[in-house]
DNA sequence: GTTAATGCAAAGCATTTGCACACGT
DNA sequence: ACGTGTGCAAATGCTTTGCATTAAC
């Protein structure tokens, strides 16, 4: 098997066949930044990763070919309390911790969450095609800044 | 037992004491406009249902008052892909289900989805606060939608 | 009377759009 | 060659900020 890079770049080759898409270079790099991350980055930080290697790309075909990606399924838009939208090349049942402090979005591959299924008599008439469940709460950085800074209260105090 | 209306309210007078927040016209108002919709606006539809009762508040201010319910913890934002937040009056653990056709979102109480903990092997490190679900699928209309436009391929199919 | 909250207008980001040019098929 | 995709710059939409005024305690 594979790693995930040269996976979505098949995938993105199937598609594009099927549907008639151009394979150019701006989304090929794009694609591959995508798929190099598992954090979930923004619009920008897409751009960001590929300036450099794509000299002349504007921030403009990053925001169409990720809403193309989209479209097409072989990227997600995550949901997210911030302004901007974050993307992410993996489209399998996932679910994601979301730190209320830095906004970061980490991955949780959890087979034992995988299966939920809502008891009948909440469901009006609603027909459930996926689900994600989102963990808000505090990622190690920001668990030890939080310590730091308890830990500076606490021996003012003491003075 | 009252209304969600007044119990809100009871819940913000008691912190405004705590905290020392003033309690005004347009504090009062916004809390009322939030708690009387189930569906989770966005900023500009409590101002919208608001500006008649409340002749001259500013678009700003709901901003302000909305953002220092999230901070007290008498409201909060939802995540949503939309560029836009929203907002909900019920801090109690529920879910949601959004319909990916229309973009509406309906509340899920279910008290069999309220105790998920992830696998131990599963956590690096995070520490997990809260959590919320969200089923995709579709809605009632939705789903009638999808299927007048099957039966009409259907029929003229057989043409 | 103090201090915090509001309203206004302007600024700040994220995102979208129109159009001419360039590129992939 | 054709039509789609890209780059640029301007526009749009949502949100935040600075500052003077107003209102709550």
């Amino acid at each position: 098997m594979r790693n995930i890079k040269e996976i979505k770049r098949k995938e993105f080759e199937t598609v594009c066949r099927h549907k008639g898409l151009a394979m150019t270079i701006q989304r090929r790099t794009i694609l591959d930044a995508l798929a190099a991350r598992t954090d979930h980055p923004t619009v920008d930080q897409v751009y960001e990763d590929i300036k450099e290697s794509l000299k002349g790309v504007s921030r403009t075909t990053v925001y169409r070919v990720l809403e193309t990606f989209v479209s097409i399924g072989i990227a997600r838009k995550i949901s997210n309390p911030e302004s901007k939208a974050r993307f992410d090349a993996d489209t399998k049942r996932h679910h994601h911790l979301t730190c209320i402090s830095c906004g970061k979005v980490l991955d949780l591959h959890d087979p034992t969450l995988d299966n939920l299924v809502p008891s009948a008599g909440t469901l009006r008439e609603f027909a459930i095609l996926d689900y994600s469940i989102t963990f808000n709460g505090l990622c190690d950085c920001c668990q030890h800044a939080a310590a730091q800074i308890a830990e500076k209260n606490h021996s003012s105090a003491e003075n």
